[in-house]
RNA sequence: GGGGGGUUGGCCGAGUGGUUGAAGGCAGCAGUCUUGAAAACUGCAGUAGGGCAACCUACCGGGGGUUCGAAUCCCUCACCCUCCGCCA
């Protein structure tokens, strides 16, 4: 399956402009305010020009199509005398939009390019600052533990109890790799699974999907441009393995108008999560922490826009849910603009404490990304008043594995160096409230 | 891997190169009728862009070509169905 020739074909139309051209023009103080805050190298007076180039020159495309079309419709009609004269006339607006019409295609392109590189703006709450030395905490949730013994780093765990082989694995799948023995293997089977059930008792659709996915579909999602070094690719194939099962599902109803009774579209969607970590080199390089592919449950959703925000809380309370059910301590944090994404309005994560480097470290991330997504990969519902509007789309990680078993494993230690199990967890343990041999 | 068939508006489904943006049906909306509902009847009704009013332009899987003119002809790619082979 190889690409011969042509553009590669969209399996559905790229409705609309990426950020709304129209929002744009009417507010360019608000997009570049975005722009700035979110750190974007963007030039707005770039896009606003490329859109007046474009307007321009499409007018004179249609005024010379219409032209075209009105002198076709005569010559049926026209005696054999006249019809030469039309004919060559039809020739000649041939020849001059055959000049116009590729030099639109061009410049509509550009525009195209441009507007994929214009940020959503940001909720007003969100503090401004380019990284995530800017996020602001909003609470804390849990008691950190406090160990009467020394406690063990989540690496230095796997290996007493024989739950890990890093030499072994890093043989067969190189750096970032994992594996997981005996008990720690079903542990992390019981994690994903519990956390799906968790989210389905919660009206979200479970959904097994395959990380597979064609090269628009990370467009779609805004992952492209920008993101590509981050993806793996399929050598001879256009495809690519996605990072995280919010790309397949988001492109699900690509290119649909959909009922307003179809919403929303709540789902728990589990699949394996590929991650190349270009840049990263030597971040978080022991341990499961950072991995090149990993095994994901993730909540998403398609809604209309006044019930965007409720379901940002929802699916907030959801993950934090599922954390205080592992009994977890973890923080929520508010992402600052910079650290935020490109189009993202509204975004937090939430941190789960990490004993041995006393620290929360990312487990979760809940984004509402309102019309921003929807736009680029066509995601539109017909409201009350009969017209097709684009929906909103929202995205939180319900748990990903192995991440999660770092502070899973540290926080729930014994000093023996088993593990306790909390009462969530175990009818999906075969009822085990620890597992792992005692030391010694 | 090889051979057939197919891809038309929210859905189903017609379509001879020339008012076909696209028949017809279903669903939808409004109205008539009705105490109300159903049925029946009448009307409205694709999506996007530009003026944003009349109107104009584009779109019948994607891209390209032929033509004065293409949903209709040609090439190409993708996808779906199906038969054969191969593998499980």
């Amino acid at each position: 399956m190889v690409q011969t020739s042509g553009q590669p074909s969209l399996t559905f139309p790229a409705r609309s402009s990426m950020q709304d051209i129209r929002f744009i023009r009417e507010h360019p103080d608000t997009v570049r305010k975005a722009i700035a805050d979110k750190f974007v190298t963007l030039d707005l007076d770039e896009v606003l020009a490329a859109d007046r180039a474009v307007l321009e020159l499409r007018q004179q495309v249609e005024t010379l199509q219409a032209e075209r079309n009105a002198n076709a419709k005569l010559v049926p009609k026209a005696s054999a005398e006249d019809r030469p004269a039309l004919i060559g006339k039809g020739k000649e607006l041939g020849v001059q939009l055959a000049e116009l019409e590729p030099q639109l295609r061009e410049q509509e392109e550009a525009l195209r390019a441009l507007l994929l590189r214009v940020p959503n703006v940001p909720h007003e709450s969100a503090p401004v600052g380019p990284s995530d030395d800017d996020n602001a905490e909003l609470r804390r949730e849990g008691q950190l533990p406090s160990f009467d013994f020394e406690p063990l780093d989540h690496v230095d765990l796997l290996a007493l109890q024989g739950w890990s082989d890093p030499e072994r694995v890093a043989r067969v799948s190189g750096s970032r790799s994992y594996l997981l023995r005996g008990e720690a293997a079903r542990l992390e089977l019981a994690i994903l699974t519990f956390a799906l059930d968790f989210l389905a008792e919660r009206g979200m659709e479970p959904l097994s999907t395959t990380a597979l996915v064609r090269p628009e579909t990370l467009t779609a999602t805004g992952h492209f441009p920008g993101g590509e070094d981050q993806v793996y690719r399929l050598e001879g194939e256009e495809l690519m393995l996605a990072g995280t099962s919010e790309v397949p599902i988001n492109s699900l109803y690509a290119g649909e108008i959909l009922g307003e009774s179809d919403l929303p579209l709540a789902f728990a969607g589990f699949s394996a999560a590929f991650r190349s970590e270009a840049g990263s080199a030597g971040r978080d390089v022991r341990g499961l922490i950072r991995v090149h592919e990993f095994r994901k449950v993730e909540q998403y959703v398609i809604c209309r826009p006044e019930d965007g925000m409720a379901w940002f809380e929802r699916i907030l309370a959801n993950a934090e849910g599922i954390l205080q059910a592992l009994e977890l301590p973890y923080r929520v944090v508010q992402n600052s603009t910079g650290d935020m994404g490109l189009g993202k309005h509204l975004m937090m994560d939430i941190e789960t404490w990490v004993p041995s480097e006393e620290k929360y470290r990312e487990t979760h991330s809940c984004s509402y990304l309102t019309d921003w997504q929807a736009r680029r990969t066509g995601l539109r519902f017909k409201g009350a008043d009969g017209k097709p509007q684009f929906a909103h789309t929202l995205n939180n990680t319900g748990i990903a594995s192995p991440r999660i078993l770092v502070p899973f494993l540290e926080n729930h230690q014994q000093a023996d160096g088993t593990v306790r199990i909390p009462a969530a967890l175990q009818p999906y343990l075969g009822g085990k409230a620890v597992i792992g041999q005692p030391r010694r």
